[in-house]
DNA sequence: GTTGTTCGATACATTAGCGTACTCAATACG
DNA sequence: CGTATTGAGTACGCTAATGTATCGAACAAC
């Protein structure tokens, strides 16, 4: 019962091979993997986002505690402390994080915009490869949009990764429908907020109502060609 | 200080006036008025779910406690638990409420549907009679359907509501657009969503931004006749 | 090997907010 | 008028969650 041991006990619980010496080749994912051990910290942090998100998908963000978050990364809260400030710290961090992995599978999906046969099913079809890329982000920027409506901390990282959103997928928006012979007729922005409200709408509404997360028919399913109908029209 | 001198204290504090025996002429409202005495009770209800609304849409409803709500209904929670079981009860009185609310308005805005030269303009016009009713209510829906995807009670009061919304609002709208020599080209329930969907965003962003709660110009007013001009088409 | 540093664990103090039980005052009713 | 009922205030206990201060162990460098 010394702490050794009992660190052994909660360290790795249930979630990745613990972080040996030499485990460098080991763990899943394909990352850089930075030297052996002199990087746990980032590890550790990356864990913690990784709890956080499933925690926030179940319980909300403010119905989430620090310490079920932790739990579930195999720490204590001590280790919680050690790397983020606040909680809120963490739904920023959290936050940046996802927004980059949508980037990232925008740009994996980019190549496949072109050559459809209709275009307007085509982009519907794309758009639905990249945006319902988990409920758990939608409901995660759903619930961060509301919180920013009061946090002004909150406030600021939300519309910075608002921005930085816009800036990088309205062009790929454009891109998609130019490709299709298409351009839109509202400004961008427009654009993509309808889209994402329509989106984030229909999420909630299938979870609500009990269904899955995603069935095959919802309301984005629905509506995303008459919205993207509406405000595109062929280009001149 | 017996308990009747403080009572005279924190009864009326900032609120509306006291409800003093004769006092039946004398409130704000045109009420019914019930028996003079005998409804104290319902009068201490509005009171307390007034104050909720202010103060949900201060500071949300998971943010708002139970104290701050009865401090500015210039009651104690005493009188609160005497009136509702849970604070979810008022999160669901408050629910009922603001939806006979907006009804209301409804019925008296809906002669105003007719006759206008721009049919979709016009429509445009009269749902942001109806609509912003008052930033409170969106944000408060908005949350509402957040927690509603945990919290299995509140969902199935938020899905009756949305029903009871739905099967009311499709048909003025319908007719709405029928006045307008137009009719629906997807189900009313997605027409509807998708409005909603895109006012809520709205409202969202304009005081995420930090704009006021309805400049001109906002996502909704300048989609909205697009939207609507997608959704239907001249009847045949 | 020894030493220094860093990271995470443990334990604690504190706060806040909820809900309940009990009490008193005022009104309604006979 | 006196009694019963009802409505609101007061006080209390309890739980959950946060953040902090301290401690120990592993790793890295020399």
């Amino acid at each position: 019962m010394t702490r050794a041991t009992m660190r052994v006990m909660t360290t790795p619980p249930s979630a990745e091979p613990s972080i040996a010496p030499s485990a460098e080749a080991a763990a899943g994912p394909v990352d850089v993997e930075p030297a052996p051990a002199k990087r746990r910290r980032s590890v550790t942090r990356e864990r913690l986002l990784d709890a956080a998100s499933r925690v926030f998908a179940q319980r909300g963000i403010e119905g989430a505690t620090v310490e079920e978050i932790c739990d579930r990364a195999g720490f204590t809260r001590g280790a919680f402390y050690s790397n983020f400030a606040h909680k809120n710290e963490l739904v920023v961090a959290l936050l940046d994080r996802e927004e980059a992995a949508l980037f990232e599978r925008l740009g994996g999906v980019v190549e496949s915009a072109l050559g459809y046969p209709n275009p307007i099913e085509a982009l519907s079809q794309l758009l639905f490869e990249i945006a319902p890329f988990g409920v758990d982000n939608h409901l995660l920027r759903s619930e961060l949009s509301l919180l920013a409506v009061r946090d002004p901390e909150l406030a600021a990282s939300y519309l910075a990764s608002q921005r930085t959103f816009r800036e990088r997928f309205g062009p790929f928006l454009e891109s998609g429908l130019a490709a299709a012979g298409l351009r839109l007729t509202v400004p961008a922005g427009d654009a993509i907020d309808t889209l994402e409200a329509v989106f984030e709408a229909s999420m909630r509404a299938s979870i609500v109502a009990g269904r899955g997360p995603n069935p095959a028919d919802t309301l984005a399913r629905r509506m995303l060609p008459v919205l993207l109908a509406a405000i595109s029209r062929p280009a001149p």
